[in-house]
DNA sequence: ATTTTTTGTTTAATATATTTAACGTTTTAA
DNA sequence: TTAAAACGTTAAATATATTAAACAAAAAAT
């Protein structure tokens, strides 16, 4: 159910990247020494104060704190040939990247079948997403809205609001996409 | 030196928009409606371990919660003229939406005229982006790397790597892209 | 070689987060 | 228009986070 978060590690590779001792992190940031220890092999769980006035020191926001992952893969261009594609049936999507991380866009390159469509009921995920039309013509439902969109027009809204996108039309529909953070 | 952060009313706002009462949150949580009430008010200090217990229950994640920004427009879509021209002179940013969260991506229809360049003194700053290319070439320095797209390449990289955009062809560049968190 | 610091860990003392149980108020049902 | 249920708040009980102080091990200094 409720799996607590290993913030030891995470600390501890932090203090690491920027070089300093658990007693000097401790003075930064006005803290006891054991509790920067205690922290780090998870043997309290700590308040939000205190993790606040630690990482205030060093610095960095507790947003990015939970946010910050391992760098895994220093591609950078992706060939036509080399997006992946993670669809199937009457659509298509085309992800430009592979195993994203957090903070990343994920961004794709979507293609709608006539009539395809994600079915009624409703997505919703914890993103914001934006798109922009480049081929054919694209129904959006958002909330209780429906929108027609056609080439060169675009959307963004928050992915917690139900939405569904289909392909009203008789020809194919392409858009490319971004959804932060990646929804899957 | 050390502001303490309000996550009270960061909580009491997020509740509201589920709709849900801090009993029913608090049952939810398996945590007392007591806590609740003590967290929004900013009665307490609550440990790392009792805040993730209540967001997963939402579900929200810490770092989205900590990230979590007030709604300024309910707009959706913008039509193929409504997009915002962040650019000038041979290089044009047509941008969806505008005044955008920390949280949504920036994405944009870029344009490069032949010869078009960011210029020589590379950019960086704290994003991650990607791109799509529509029409044309592109020659994208990223790091020491220098890398040719066509018409179907993508590009993902780490924003803070030094980088640079060029249109080395005879003919526009045109090119979809996301940047996260938005870069201007 | 032997202090002298600096490292991370642990224990007991104490400060405080969290729960349980009660409170008064408002909303819903009958 | 009274009863019952749900709302958010508060006080005392208790569980636990945090500190201060002492610990042994390793690194640096003399």
């Amino acid at each position: 159910m409720h799996e607590d978060i290993d913030i030891g590690t995470r600390l501890k590779k932090l203090r690491h990247e920027r070089q300093i001792s658990q007693r000097q992190l401790a003075i930064k940031s006005k803290v006891s020494n054991a509790m920067i220890s205690l922290i780090e092999s998870n043997k309290t769980n700590p308040s939000l104060g205190m993790l606040k006035k630690i990482l205030d020191s060093v610095p960095i926001s507790i947003s990015n704190f939970f946010a910050m992952e391992i760098k895994l893969t220093n591609k950078v261009v992706y060939k036509k040939d080399e997006l992946t594609e993670i669809g199937s049936g009457p659509i298509s999507y085309l992800q430009i990247g592979q195993n994203l991380n957090n903070n990343q866009p994920q961004m794709m390159l979507e293609r709608y079948k006539p009539g395809a469509d994600t079915g009624k009921n409703m997505l919703t995920h914890e993103s914001e997403e934006s798109g922009l039309i480049l081929e054919g013509r694209l129904e959006l439902t958002v909330g209780d809205q429906i929108y027609y969109l056609s080439a060169g027009d675009a959307y963004l809204f928050n992915s917690s609001v139900p939405h569904r996108f289909k392909n009203p039309g008789g020809t194919d529909c392409v858009l490319v996409s971004a959804c932060t953070p990646p929804s899957f």
